[in-house]
RNA sequence: CGCGGGAUGGAGCAGUUCGGUAGCUCGUCGGGCUCAUAACCCGAAGGUCGUAGGUUCAAAUCCUACUCCCGCAA
């Protein structure tokens, strides 16, 4: 059971070591200013393995086309629904879920934005039977990665679905043999990483460089972080850490240059280096200074 | 039929109001200057102005339809 890309090597490597009987993802939406009918990535993979594909709208009160199936185990990672008590408990083995951080820390629906975004410089897999609450079962593995203080969202969410799919795959493998390390979880170290609100992917030039640098980085490349300039919505994609310092209030553009536009932050300086204009597609900003009078934005201000 | 912005040499833009020689910044290529350079100077190439019709002596510009891209909202 799952729904977005995250998935998908997931599930590759369980139709290939096993026996898939059914994909569980979200309902086809209708998607964007088209209002087009999408498939979720996971369901694309179902229909090029000739998987059956359910799709409940509430998980909650449809949970029996699952179970008739009887699986005897059910892998959720990235579902996007609260699984049902009743199915729990059902399946031989259990239901397991994989989760894209260290567990306790980081539970919830966006682990991997958060754990940038909260300058951690490390995370991981956690493979985890499931109970009643969000992300509290006990731990059966888990992998640890480092994030480099360059990685973004996308680079680490893809490193982490790799070792989604690794780690699932040893994890079954000893399940099946019986070796089960099952560990409860310390409740008291837990953290929690909810969905991203739009005021978090608001940038607050007030704050520190470092950790603008790291929401910047932390919600690249979905759903970025912005800032209004002359009213308009601008999202900042890339940025660096600038070493100089002005007097200007936070958000002041006080240079533009090749290298980025420089703007004023609580300690110091941020140099943007690409960014987009509502209308527009991502732009680095040498070639965005190229078609506007840089002149004319010093001074101006992000709010 | 959710609201809105956009498509002009390789990139980013101006020009569209009020039809009349295709423009700016950058990149590329060639040459020059220099110990040297991403710096500076000189020169060149490169565009059926998103597509298809229409109006007109004449359309990037006005009219109609369509395609694609993007911001917001879900």
């Amino acid at each position: 059971m799952g729904t977005p890309d995250f998935c998908v090597p997931i599930l590759e490597m369980l139709i290939e070591k096993h026996q898939v009987i059914a994909v569980v993802t979200q309902p086809d939406k209708k998607v964007g200013r088209k209002q087009c009918i999408t498939f979720s990535p996971v369901k694309e993979v179902a229909i090029a393995n000739n998987i059956r594909v359910i799709q409940p709208v509430k998980i909650k009160e449809e949970y029996d086309k699952v179970l008739l199936l009887n699986p005897e185990i059910i892998i959720t990672c990235a579902y996007g629904q609260i699984i049902p008590e009743v199915m729990i408990n059902y399946p031989q083995y259990g239901c397991i879920n994989v989760h894209a951080s260290l567990l306790p820390k980081l539970r919830g629906g966006a682990p991997i934005h958060k754990a940038i975004m909260n300058g951690l410089d490390k995370t991981g897999i956690t493979i985890m039977y499931m109970d009643k609450n969000m992300d509290t079962g006990d731990i059966i593995s888990k992998q640890e990665l480092d994030i480099s203080n360059t990685d973004t969202t996308e680079l680490l969410y893809n490193k982490l679905s790799k070792i989604g799919a690794s780690l699932l795959e040893k994890t079954l493998d000893d399940m099946v043999s019986g070796v089960i390390n099952r560990k409860a979880q310390n409740n008291e170290e837990a953290t929690y990483a909810y969905a991203i609100t739009r005021e978090e992917e608001h940038i607050d030039f007030s704050k520190n460089s470092l950790e603008i640098y790291n929401q910047i980085r932390g919600l690249n490349n979905f759903p970025g972080a912005y800032a209004l300039l002359n009213g308009e919505n601008v999202k900042i994609w890339l940025s660096k850490i600038g070493d100089k310092k002005f007097e200007d209030k936070p958000g002041t553009i006080v240079d533009i240059s090749k290298d980025g536009i420089v703007v004023t932050t609580g300690d110091g300086t941020i140099i943007i280096t690409e960014l987009q204009i509502p209308g527009k597609k991502k732009t680095a900003v040498k070639d965005y200074i190229n078609g506007i009078k840089a002149k004319d934005l010093i001074g101006k201000k992000f709010i």
